[in-house]
DNA sequence: ATAGACTCTATAGTCGCTATAGAGTCAAGT
DNA sequence: ACTTGACTCTATAGCGACTATAGAGTCTAT
């Protein structure tokens, strides 16, 4: 199949797939007499795995990572669970800033009356002091 | 003041500051004989401004938008109530991913035992298949 | 023969900076 | 007067994970 089939059916854009493809996250696959990369069935499953991960946040070289230990499955697995926890641990934290600065739009939210000037907007006031 | 007192004293790098002149997020100073630009005690307040608006998330684009929302003193906070609004739900939106990241991230991590070998390991397998 | 749907490569743009190169400015010490 | 070192200047490239575009070529259907 070409690249728009393989595009339709892993839900990835044809550029992304050519630059998964340059990044060395996929195979280089076979070409047409006419240049047009040939792709096999097996490819898109390699791209569900890049997707699977990428819905996890993972970065590409992580990805890449992954799928080098794949490679060497005498390999203990080790390294993967290594990855997932700092991965983990990083998403958590993200969460916890995330959920800080909700509340704090939160109020600022309820320091705002619409309909109220620019001069007495809560909103305003608050990101003029320290807060 | 030159750039790297008023780095210093708001925390911005000096390049950031060049860069949100660039931007037009902050007026151009005044310049000495050497060119270096010259800073007023009033642009710490005007840089403190805008990272409290980066604390809270918003793009160099929000923060322009409020600035010359700001200028209009005139006119109602209506509109900065509604971004402030839309943000919050953004926020909102990216913890809730988060969070279920979060959850599929640790069933991962429970069904990978670290020291089994890579053919057997649990993270790689859910990776391969639909989750 | 031609239209249009697809593909190719190469390049620039996004965002919010950081890092670097190469040059100039300035104050203090010798 | 001269040098050192700390600072500043502009311009440019890089990050990550792509998207968008230009300009050319390929293939299929009519």
């Amino acid at each position: 199949m070409k690249i728009g089939k393989l595009s339709a059916l892993t839900g990835f854009s044809v550029q992304a797939i050519r630059y998964y493809e340059k990044e060395g996250l996929i195979e280089s696959p076979s070409r047409t007499e006419g240049n047009f990369r040939l792709y096999r069935p097996e490819d898109i499953k390699s791209l569900q795995f890049v997707k699977h991960c990428r819905n996890l946040d993972m970065t590409l070289k992580e990805i890449k990572q992954m799928l080098e230990i794949r490679q060497f499955s005498e390999r203990s697995c080790e390294s993967i669970n290594t990855m997932i926890d700092s991965h983990l641990i990083a998403v958590s934290k993200r969460i916890d800033e995330l959920c800080s600065l909700k509340e704090t739009l939160s109020e600022m939210q309820q320091s705002c009356h619409s309909g109220s000037a620019v001069e007495a907007c809560g909103i305003l006031k608050s990101l003029e002091t320290k807060n």
